[in-house]
DNA sequence: TCAACATAGTTCATAATATGAACTATTGAC
DNA sequence: GTCAATAGTTCATATTATGAACTATGTTGA
């Protein structure tokens, strides 16, 4: 059994990167000697590994890093049709994958997510999976293992996690698919050493979630990071009305399914490649609702910048959007809003919307315990 | 000296009030021993005392308490002129105070204060302050020390902490005023067991700040909790030029100072209390000029509780602006602008304006060092 | 080529801290 | 007045980190 040290050296290594003991003692404020015998049942594991020595004056130091098959985890996204499976190692690398149908009915979801886990262990041969996370547009309990509410499937108060979790054998996570995007983000990708940094997602609808102090921005109510149905547009008369009752959210505007919608409205294709390209040919009212689409965007994002401060906005969406000017708009009007900083530049990253995203952040669920802890951040 | 074990003890019982040891092995998840010792050393020093014991079926609990007198702090207010320095037990409440003219001059501002702590230490007799806090209108450095920049003071990389610690002989900490308030409200305050929540105080100009996870909200650069340059105005014909540079910020509709500028724009008196009487009196002009400030603000806030989903909002303002029209636009727009969430009853707490409130905040930066310890939360 | 130096990492006796189990203490209930 | 129930203490022990002395392994430069 490991102890608090023991996953604090793990979970060093796994954010700053491979580091000495002696690096690592500096670091988390512990002497060599707890680190050494730390690290020693580390590697005796098969945990840790030996990197090869950096030589400098005096003895060379051997860096330490987490061995990525020291364990492997199962992420599953129902943030789409269709559901998405893959297989991770420790690094967050994706060695298998599946796509499925994605079901309403909880049977017959679990069934063949069953199928599909079952199918992709077998690949492993020896090697055992530790756990199994998933991530799904809605609203997640405390336990994070019950569904509350998720209006794509359908679900209230539906305990996945724990029929999962019975079905496969394995522990299992359930988390908000914006909040399994930025858990991922923190535990796999390039913002993994940085305390404060925000991730947006533009698909049919929007999702963002943050990383504050270090850990996630869940709120009182798990609602924190409810960008998409922010007040945006104020206009009364041109505010449309939003599912959620209220009139000019952002996701009346800036979502792919509202830009379709404005389209067709306008009498234009509704999908965005097209829109895109007519835009890029100057089209006028195509350029006018992806400018107001993506300033809308960058309105709301702005309001995020000023009262959360992150040091990195991750915008994950349509290369078409991006490169036009939705990204344009988006990124100008973000811009311009916000109090000018030392460090503004790069602030915002953009990044193409990768479907795997978000069952890569949704297996980082379960190897976030194996590298954390029971008790972990 | 006090350990890790002692300090949890202490902040446990100042968070959640007393409580016997039982309940604290049970809420700390330590043994009953543990406590049982720990406590023993906390008695003897006289930090905490035992309350009169409470009968249930079995042996009655004695209940701990943190001693108000077991330490004594100092705050000093720069938020606005005079200065205010307070001093406080370790319960936050306030024994004296004094006011004094705020000086921009480093020297002659420290030296005032410092004549101020004098005077207030000797009161104290025999008993001793642990600590200094100030709060001031401006960014602070990461070691709370020094003041990055303060536009009321006109202070850059000014080390008032350091100056203050050295001629006081006091350990001193220096923090933003909107940082304090929350800080301050944290620690003594009602809200202080609970992990997330904000604090918006409307003055001249306007502050925010949150905690998040149960710690204060700072972001990368410190700068988290920026409303009072939220975008809120962003029909450009109508939005008035912020010092910021920008156009449209918060603070150039819903401040005292942009109420008055608007009232003396329109040829009405520019004093916040004549101007709520006018407007109580159906005056249309008063009443428009208020509904706008008081409906911005709402907006805002709107914003603030959709990305950060905080349990309450405490809102300080003058009385005047909180039973007028300015209050009832501002809670009619934020709760028609936020999602419904089955816990939004008093979401929203309005408080009087008290400048004392800073000092006491200030105050609290020194005790919480006392309670939490060198390396606390 | 080899001593001197510098830094990395280990060993081990010890200190600090938390634990479990058995103990005492103090009440209410019958 | 005895018993059940809960609070709190004691103490031997387990766990975990520490400091200081040690070994290991390289570079540097005369």
């Amino acid at each position: 059994m490991l102890s608090t040290g023991h996953y604090l050296i793990l979970s060093s290594l796994s954010r700053n990167g491979p580091e000495s003991r002696s690096e690592l003692a500096l670091r988390l404020g512990m002497s060599k000697a707890a680190v050494s015998s730390l690290v020693r049942d580390l590697l005796k594991q098969e945990i840790l590994c030996e990197q090869t020595p950096v030589h400098g004056s005096g003895r060379p130091s051997v860096p330490l890093a987490v061995r990525a098959e020291a364990a492997w985890f199962i992420g599953i996204s129902l943030q789409d049709d269709p559901a998405i499976v893959v297989l991770t190692d420790l690094h967050g690398t994706v060695h298998d994958r599946m796509e499925l149908p994605r079901h309403a009915d909880l049977e017959t979801c679990v069934s063949s997510l069953c199928d599909a886990i079952t199918h992709l262990r077998k690949g492993l041969r020896s090697a055992k999976v530790s756990g199994v996370g998933t991530a799904l547009p809605g609203f997640v309990a405390n336990d994070r293992q019950t569904c509350l509410a998720c209006a794509a499937l359908g679900w209230r108060d539906v305990d996945i996690g724990g029929v999962l979790s019975k079905r496969t054998g394995l522990p299992t996570w359930i988390e908000n698919d914006a909040n399994a995007l930025i858990l991922g983000e923190q535990l796999f990708g390039a913002l993994r050493s940085s305390p404060d940094f925000s991730v947006i997602f533009i698909s049919n609808g929007i999702g963002c979630a943050n990383i504050v102090n270090g850990r996630l921005l869940r709120g009182y109510a798990g609602g924190a990071g409810e960008m998409s149905h922010a007040p945006i547009v104020t206009d009364m008369a041109h505010a449309l009305p939003c599912r959620c009752g209220n009139r000019g959210c952002l996701e009346t505007v800036a979502s792919l399914l509202a830009i379709g919608n404005a389209a067709r409205r306008a009498g234009l294709p509704g999908e965005i490649a097209e829109l895109a390209r007519l835009a890029a040919g100057a089209h006028p009212e195509a350029l006018s609702i992806l400018h107001h689409a993506g300033a809308s965007m960058g309105l709301a994002t702005a309001h995020l910048i000023q009262l959360i401060d992150p040091s990195h906005v991750v915008v994950m969406l349509d290369p078409n959007l991006r490169d036009g000017i939705y990204g344009h708009a988006l990124q100008r009007e973000t811009e311009s809003h916000i109090l000018r900083r030392p460090v503004s530049r790069g602030m915002i990253q953009f990044r193409d919307f990768e479907p795997d995203s978000f069952a890569c952040g949704a297996a980082s669920l379960a190897a976030r315990y194996f590298i954390f802890g029971p008790d972990g951040v």
